[in-house]
DNA sequence: ACTTTGACTATAA
DNA sequence: GTTATAGCCAAAG
């Protein structure tokens, strides 16, 4: 498994897997990775996966509060909320509605990997 | 090689 | 309930 160059990678492959209309939140993803409380290395490869020419739905990654804190480094403040908005979530003030609700967890959902409903 | 940063999170007050 | 501080680890300067 991994046999990634770096960490960097495995937070894009988690960010590719969240679903269309879900969110996450960095520490999830942090966790996921083995990271643990280094979500702040999960924005900085965000960051650098604009610069990676990377398809990471990077709007679809928030903070625990389920802010959208890293709206700023898009091409626009207003295309972070603008890409959820698009794929159904509800965004005001910059905060996810329902967060709780729409809120997609790696290491949960990755491991279940079998929604019988 | 060292210092600073950084799209966070948890705990304390 | 909010606000302040510390911890976190890896990459860029």
């Amino acid at each position: 498994m991994q046999g990634s160059s770096s960490f960097f990678e495995r937070v894009y492959e988690i960010a590719r897997l969240i679903p269309y209309g879900r969110v996450t939140s960095y520490g999830a993803i942090a966790g996921c990775l083995g990271l643990g409380g280094s979500a702040r290395m999960v924005g900085w490869a965000m960051n650098a996966a604009h610069t990676q020419a990377l398809n990471v739905p990077a709007h679809r990654v928030v903070n625990r509060n389920g802010l959208l804190t890293g709206k700023h480094h898009f091409g626009t403040p207003a295309l972070m909320q603008q890409l959820l908005e698009s794929e159904g979530i509800e965004v005001v003030d910059d905060k996810i509605v329902g967060f709780h609700d729409c809120f997609w967890d790696p290491a949960t959902e990755l491991k279940i990997n079998n929604n019988e409903f």
